[in-house]
DNA sequence: ATCATTTGTATGCTATAACGCACAAGACGG
DNA sequence: CCGTCTTGTGCGTTATAGCATACAAATGAT
């Protein structure tokens, strides 16, 4: 997040500009009167939420994008190995190669979860909203979720609640290979 | 969205109780008065964007959950098979496994991908703000980004832009399966 | 019980968001 | 050159966001 008023007043006058629209134009879309918007595009007046919902249906765009500057720039290529990554951590059984740590414009997080043959994990719920995918790239496991095991071969997905009660268990006897993400949504 | 006057004073109200704060503790949390924040907690006053910033920072949320009902719930449990949902689109020589498709409540989608020898594509840059996620899930393939191959053996991933020149092939001699994730900014 | 402390609400006041209208600068055609 | 239209900005008024303070109800301690 950055200081949200210089942004506002640019990003509300570009989505202006580039749909070709007059001030008269945008306060008969939005129902603001062309007076105010022309205070807000010159960052002389900081709208109240009411207002801004006004802009944000008018325009047909989210308040969120006209609150947050979105690229917070610096998007670099990045290449992650997942061998290079991989570690054990404590009690084992179980290995995880963080590939993409959360970030909180993306809200989720990536990584390899490897386990091993007789593996078992039940896992407290997280975070309320929490959403888990699972896929399997290798080997086959089961996933406790909604009260039952269900099973998943290589190649399957699922989703579910990460705020529910869940667990992670290998019952054959070569280990599983999955790509886990995990979503978070209060905090994006 | 929806009415956001609402969300905003019932939301504001949960993250102080949750948090076990006074009117008075969240006045200084955040700068804003506590009788502002009470008329706000009971919906008779809509703050300015500049008061909206000032308490998302002062209770470490983002202006987005203050504004923006997040999850309609009814998260059910999904579970897809890539073997089930794989087909060829078009030209061919790629297939295409859409595990979870575009939700705006999530931000991104999720797909498998299975690119056969000699398959080549470059694509056109996406909407802006566009990330790319791809990890290589077997067989080995190149990227093209920041103006040249980037080769990925089995096991690594990658993250770049998505709104900028890139390209996928696969120069091997055995077909290359990949898991990709392209997460879109604030699309509304 | 009584007093002190902490809670949220109500009050009066100031700053400013928001409106409608009027105005000045440029564009275009006559 | 002169109307006429469109653009954005300036002005005066009203509505309300926001603050500081005072108040009433609840909580707690002795």
């Amino acid at each position: 997040m950055q200081d949200p008023a210089k942004h506002l007043s640019k990003t509300l006058k570009a989505i202006r500009k580039d749909r070709g629209w007059s001030l008269d134009a945008a306060a008969a879309a939005t129902g603001v009167s062309k007076a105010m918007l022309g205070q807000i595009e010159r960052g002389e007046s900081s709208p109240t939420t009411a207002t801004l919902w006004k802009l944000a249906t008018g325009f047909q765009v989210s308040v969120t994008s006209l609150m947050e500057p979105l690229p917070p720039g610096a998007e670099k290529t990045l290449i992650r190995d997942a061998e290079a990554l991989r570690h054990l951590p404590g009690d084992s059984g179980m290995a995880v190669a963080p590939l993409f740590p959360f970030e909180p414009r993306f809200g989720f997080e990536y990584m390899e979860l490897t386990f091993h043959p007789g593996y078992k994990r039940l896992s407290e719920p997280h975070e309320v909203g929490v959403v888990e995918y699972i896929t399997v790239i290798s080997g086959e496991m089961e996933i406790f979720t909604d009260d039952n095991w269900q099973p998943l071969k290589t190649g399957m997905s699922i989703r579910f609640r990460g705020d529910a009660p869940h667990g992670y268990r290998n019952r054959g006897d070569e280990k599983a290979v999955v790509m886990t993400i995990i979503h978070y949504p209060t905090r994006r």
